[in-house]
DNA sequence: GCGATACTGAACCGTATGGTTGAACAAAGC
DNA sequence: GCTTTGTTCAACCATACGGTTCAGTATCGC
């Protein structure tokens, strides 16, 4: 498997790794929002906040407008297909494992008959 | 959104963040290999190379087994279907943008008529 | 037993991170 | 013009990160 941006995934998924940055992601899914307007659900300073929107500015998944002095910030998900079609190079193994589960809980309900025929 | 797991996506993700670790999990969807055949390729002390395959672990991304004093890991990729789980969330965002674009690339091809007719 | 091999642990270093506070700035509202 | 509001910036702090080196432990082969 050959990355052709390593850099740029570094920042998403570092950008994703923390909890309140993905919950700020999620506010923005429901429309525009001011930083203070994403800052506010946090126990966390203003600058603390204004901080966690330059990292997700920085790593592409927000664009900033500036009017006047509000800052309104819009999701910008193009760099989250990346990151997962960066992990859909996986999806076969824990697919894989789901299906051997599966297979486990066919094979207890008939116990003797069945056999080598779970995939 | 509501995230039933902050702590294990923040340790995914932040798994995920460095190259080197997301190189050392492709290695290993091409099969279980020792400590060290996971560190052969990178220009890196063993003991650094081993720090990434503990962050991995510790992420639920690996699995250990001890055999004498070769350490075979194994690709863990549940979790990764979990990071998935939350990426997709955004997914409607990324094809949306994706979809403007394919709408503004057939506009170009006939822009006299069709006004107004890209979704 | 002895040396080589495979690995972890501990100590250390420089830099980044997540947080704070306080000052600064620009734009609105009065 | 003055105050309030929305925001960044700079400085600082503690802790985490990615890396190193060196020592330690366990196992294998002879």
């Amino acid at each position: 498997m050959v990355e052709q941006s390593p850099a740029e995934l570094d920042a998403v998924f570092h950008a994703l790794s923390d909890a309140t940055r993905r919950r700020m992601l999620a506010r923005l899914a429901s429309g525009e929002a001011s930083v203070g307007e994403l800052a506010r659900p946090f126990a966390m300073s203003f600058a603390g906040a204004s901080k966690h929107v330059k990292v997700l500015e920085s790593a592409g998944l927000v664009r900033r407008r500036i009017d006047g002095r509000i800052h309104h910030c819009r999701l910008e998900a193009a760099p989250l297909a990346e990151a997962d079609a960066w992990l859909r190079h996986y999806e076969r193994y824990w697919t894989r494992t789901l299906d051997r589960l599966e297979a486990l809980l066919k094979a207890e309900d008939r116990p003797k008959h069945d056999k080598g025929n779970a995939r």
